[in-house]
DNA sequence: CTGTTAGCGCCTTCAC
DNA sequence: GTGAAGGCGCTAACAG
């Protein structure tokens, strides 16, 4: 393998001239930058990023830690990161945590030891600690999606709040007065926020909020069918849903489906986040859209700004704002 | 940020001994081990990667270079790489080429500046150039998917061949006999694999093969669309579409459903490749399922093989079988 | 504008 | 079982 030196004896400069050429560093003159390049293209020099770290103490690396790259959502997002890191030269490692504080430990010793530049992270609990490590090394976070407690960090995230919020308004726009609200586990940020734009909504329609019509479960199609399911079995069942997320939606699709019921004939339907649409039948689901390529994008964005400026940058939060696309799941109640 | 020597101070030992106990390599006494461990933990020691692999010219690092995260085909084998090689210490750095070679040939670049140890690849051509050039920089390689000419080397893929034959063998066995068959990109292997399969259905059958049934595109939606269409303008359209991927299927059903046809009351349709079981009706599509994600966990396994063993191994493919599962998209045709 | 020196943190080699 | 020396390939800092 050609090394740096190799390349320097060939153009007949000093190894430091060549480096100066290959990172656009420094003064060279357009001579000199010519030899070098064309010996570095005659040898086909390749430059050792593991020699260049260790010296500059940069990696050209970021981390995307998300939950599981298998959700559509996601993997949007991770595709974000992706054009928006290689187009800046930076090169992405991820990981699925599952949600799980374990995993998310492993993967954190795993980036200390590569020395990434930055991390991408969907925090697996809601404390600031994994944060607060990352920064003690001097690694740079991005939080996305989600907050976290007790430290001030940039954030990426959707506005959950005004997204379940509009779903809200919609559905008691149309009549709808017992609206179940189906939302993720209690303990992450996202799923209180759409419980409070949900709530936000009922309030200012002056409507009475039962707590037998709020639940938390997992973000899956499992949770969404218990919690369907649940709900299908009060004493007064809801007349529309909510649910938190794309699964949760599936999940209430599959349990009313099982039951012989129709959406939107019997219950009408709304969710956060879409399916991803190359499903077989033309989009039916109406949803609140989270921008998740930009939200990917936006992310890397702030990281690499912040690799790159001389001065700490204010922390940020870059709330992007959600979509409310109509579609068919919700059908207008006139009495009740 | 600690370093082997600061850990070597602090247990009274020389750095090579840390680096002993670290890697599990040499011989080292159960004290003086217990002793540098506790040093480690005592200063949060953690190994620098970059250093390690300057060094022993390893890094404990797999690219995975496929076309896009996007497709949820690919996305599962992205998981099952992951997966695989997070539970041997390797990190994945990833990459979609979108089936450009110019993109792919700028992966390829990065992944020679990082030596990682080893690629899954995913071919955007048909040549085994870029398996060479990886090879001669001693870079082993496993290819997933696809095959490639004029080289030997380890290849994962599914059985496009005995897939497309089950999916043709249940139209024939219902009756139909003319299929439209929709295939991908005409110089990438599994497309002209899954037209034997087709071929080779048809011919057992005794049935001729018409060659305006049989149509070349992209592997998305709009070349579904396309063709499609395409077939339908003709004299005497097929009573079933075999779609060679998953986005083709969804192609076709979007164009039936724009012209009003229904499915399978008009037309059956077969397809290869599942959609996203996230969809919101149940399951619909008859279809020959590749594993997904233990292609990706097989491609990873034999990679890590390679790097692990000794002498060097003999090239191998590992075809992975697909499965049928009929549903819902396919009816008995009577007459014709 | 170009070069010299030194060292990033670790592991290979060889010695004891 | 343990250690000393040296170098992997590159660039920061300082000269000139």
């Amino acid at each position: 393998m050609t090394t740096i030196r190799d390349v320097a004896k060939h153009a007949g400069v000093a190894p430091i001239t060549v480096s100066r050429v290959m990172n656009n560093s420094g003064y060279v003159s357009d001579a000199t930058r010519a030899r070098v390049e064309a010996a570095a293209a005659a040898l086909n020099y390749e430059p050792n990023l593991l020699a260049s770290g260790l010296k500059s103490r940069r990696t050209q690396t970021i981390a995307l830690v998300l939950t599981d790259i298998t959700n559509p959502f996601w993997t949007a997002v991770a595709r974000g990161v992706e054009d928006g890191a290689s187009s800046r030269n930076y090169t992405v490692i991820f990981g699925n945590t599952d949600e799980s504080e374990a995993k998310q430990e492993r993967y954190l010793s795993m980036l200390l030891r590569r020395r990434v530049d930055g991390v991408l992270l969907v925090p697996a609990s809601h404390t600031g600690e994994m944060v607060g490590r990352l920064r003690a090394r001097e690694i740079e976070t991005v939080v996305l999606d989600r907050r976290v407690d007790d430290i001030e960090v940039d954030i990426v995230r959707g506005n959950s709040e005004q997204g379940a919020r509009a779903l809200a308004d919609h559905l008691l726009a149309l009549g709808h007065r017992r609206i179940g609200m189906l939302s993720g586990p209690a303990d992450i940020s996202v799923s209180r926020e759409r419980v409070a734009g949900y709530r936000a909504a009922l309030e200012a329609a002056g409507i009475a909020v039962a707590p037998t019509l709020i639940r938390y479960d997992a973000f899956t199609v499992e949770g969404g069918q218990r919690m369907a399911q649940a709900m299908l079995t009060l004493d007064s069942p809801p007349t529309a849903f909510l649910a938190a997320n794309n699964f949760i939606a599936v999940g209430v699709m599959r349990t009313l489906h099982a039951a012989g019921l129709r959406v939107p004939d019997d219950f009408s339907l709304a969710a956060f986040d879409d399916l991803p649409d190359n499903c077989l039948q033309p989009p039916f689901l109406t949803t609140a859209v989270q921008p998740a390529y930009e939200l990917g994008m936006t992310a890397v964005e702030r990281l690499v700004a912040r690799l790159a400026s001389e001065e700490t940058l204010p922390y940020e939060e870059f709330v992007l704002p959600t979509e409310l696309i109509v579609r068919k799941s919700v059908r207008q109640v006139c009495e009740e």
